[in-house]
DNA sequence: GTCTATAAAGTGATAGAC
DNA sequence: GTCTATCACTTTATAGAC
């Protein structure tokens, strides 16, 4: 008898990749509440069965489809710190890193993950805080944060008119100043 | 036979504000969708079948009351207009206006709720961008939105670190030379 | 091991009793 | 006019047939 090519776990991990690729989307495009596990299963060619048995529940599936990857560590001066900030957001806006789109689409409805961008956001902010100078160092990181999300939620989900069509460089080119006096502290 | 001091139809009325604003603090608080009619109606002291009647259909209820209220019209020179957005932002940071905080926190799930603010914020946009010099006019308004809405749901929906405790003249002083920036063209 | 059938719970909406 | 009772539907989750 011979060997088929894909083995049996091959196999089943094969289609459990495939229902978390179908989950990030459908999550990042239609939030949590507006996804239900029959439109998963039904997207990654598969069974609602299925989907529960290999994921337990649907919360359990959106932890794993809408985890935030975190930034690389940040450390250097301030003049360095803005550049830094600014590429990072630059990535940001040039892919459609799903995951990320899915928790922050949802996160103003599901608790869960407003929890997960709330502390990707909180670990993320205080390491640049303490890298800048000044007492309001926690308010202007907060102020770099909120404008972060501002142009991503922006571009990605809101498709606002200017920000849908403009290239990553040009947006990180009229931000990185603004970020970098936020650095600074100057005002 | 004495008159009630409260009419039919003004005890009516009332009811039906007081379902509104029910209405408009579960809607901002939860989203539309985590939101039951049944709820609002306990909220409100009434009855589901009441919500019903007054305002035919859950879809209806949330059109009014996550209507946003457009900020007057918006002229004068560059310099003008920065003072004129912080201090708009300003307000927006200082109350907590229910019904613009209800179509926010269920924009990226609601298409309702994302065309509001998506036109409400077109609008605005527009005309900032016509006030303001340059070729990527369009773009740096838009920027300028993705901030103000950044710092307003970092503020009241996401509560972020430096932002919630913040006084809005604290921000406002930071945030407006750099809108000033964005409206010059500076960069 | 995969999927069908169904259970259990909760929703918006409606009809009709008081 | 106000509210109770219920309909029709959809959801996640489960149990069991193949």
């Amino acid at each position: 008898m011979k060997r088929p090519v894909t083995s049996r776990a091959e196999q089943r991990q094969r289609t459990e990749t495939r229902i978390l690729t179908a989950a990030r989307r459908l999550f990042a495009e239609n939030g949590y509440d507006r996804t239900t596990i029959r439109a998963i299963a039904a997207t990654a060619g598969s069974d609602p069965g299925l989907v529960m048995r290999y994921f337990g529940s649907k919360e359990k599936l959106f932890a794993q489809a809408a985890t935030i990857r975190a930034d690389g560590p940040i450390t250097g001066s301030p003049e360095q710190l803005a550049e830094l900030l600014a590429t990072a957001l630059g990535e940001k806006l040039a892919d459609e890193p799903a995951a990320a789109l899915a928790a922050l689409r949802s996160m103003f409805t599901h608790p869960e993950a407003g929890l997960e961008v709330r502390t990707a956001m909180s670990g993320q902010q205080q390491q640049v805080a303490s890298l800048m100078p000044g007492e309001d160092a926690v308010l202007r990181a907060g102020l770099i944060g909120a404008l972060t999300v501002g142009v991503v939620i922006g571009r990605h989900l809101l498709q606002l008119d200017g920000l849908r069509d403009a290239s990553p460089e040009e947006i990180t080119a009229l931000l990185q100043p603004l970020i970098s006096d936020l650095v600074q502290g100057r005002s």
